[in-house]
DNA sequence: CGCCAGGGCCTCA
DNA sequence: TGAGGCCATGGC
């Protein structure tokens, strides 16, 4: 999938817009334990995470699948009672205790055995260890765990491990397609490298743009109701933006 | 009440 | 490989 030559500076200037429109995102949003600070608005841009923060990460990255992360803020909170469970913790919890505990999340059967799978992973297979790897590598490890598909793997590749992957879904397709440079039928990878092919390889890039693909989504690229009147991605305003 | 939200797995052609 | 079914809570 090729995008017309004339729209190869798109991404660019959607980017320069969005950042101008929505300010900083400072993803990805994390401090479940720290109940005692605003800690899902603090910036967390070009800061490299703790080993626990990582682990927070990998966890809210499973819980978020198709679902609003108010709930998953909602599960965090139960979770971090009285404190966030690491790896081994997680695996040692009891099932049906752990499914109860990620309850407003949904899907809290799946989850809970996806998140003692990946914890069992994590257990074995030290942080220090795989941020060695390479990306394609990488991807392909955790890939290759149960609960863990394209968006879920690239998520945490660029906001766990800081490492440049982007981050599709489904208000990325919605975007593009709005915007007529993809179709109903392109594939995540073909929608990935639309992205790779016209951006610096620079993780806080990455990071930024999804986070603000996110906002966009949010406040005005909606599925069925969306808000063209005021959106900063208009035609007009595209093509009158300079780089 | 229906639809959607920061998806992924399994099955069956 | 691709379409369809399934998992399930909470906001609007």
């Amino acid at each position: 999938m090729n995008i017309n030559k004339p729209n190869l500076k798109i991404i660019r200037k959607c980017y320069d817009i969005l950042l101008e429109y929505y300010g900083e995102q400072g993803w990805w949003p994390v401090g479940a334990n720290r109940t005692n600070e605003p800690s899902y608005t603090i910036t967390n841009k070009n800061r490299i995470m703790s080993h626990e923060e990582k682990w927070e990460i990998i966890v809210g990255s499973i819980l978020t699948q198709n679902t609003n992360w108010k709930n998953v803020i909602k599960s965090f909170a139960d979770l971090a009672n009285p404190s966030f469970p690491s790896p081994k913790e997680i695996l040692d919890m009891d099932l049906e205790k752990l499914a109860m505990l990620i309850y407003s999340s949904g899907y809290r059967n799946q989850k809970a055995l996806r998140l003692k799978n990946i914890a069992n992973f994590f257990l074995e297979n030290k942080f220090d260890k795989l941020s060695e790897y390479d990306i394609p590598r990488l991807r392909n490890i955790l890939l290759s765990l149960n609960g863990i598909g394209n968006e879920t793997a690239d998520s945490i590749i660029l906001y766990a491990f800081s490492k440049p992957s982007f981050v599709v879904d489904a208000y990325t397709k919605r975007l593009l397609i709005r915007l007529n440079l993809i179709s109903e039928k392109t594939t995540y990878n073909d929608i990935q490298n639309i992205f790779h092919e016209n951006l610096p390889k620079d993780s806080e890039i990455f990071n930024e743009y999804h986070a603000l693909i996110v906002e966009h989504g949010k406040k005005h690229c909606q599925k069925t109701k969306p808000i063209c009147e005021t959106c900063p991605l208009s035609i007009d305003k595209i093509c009158s933006y300079q780089i």
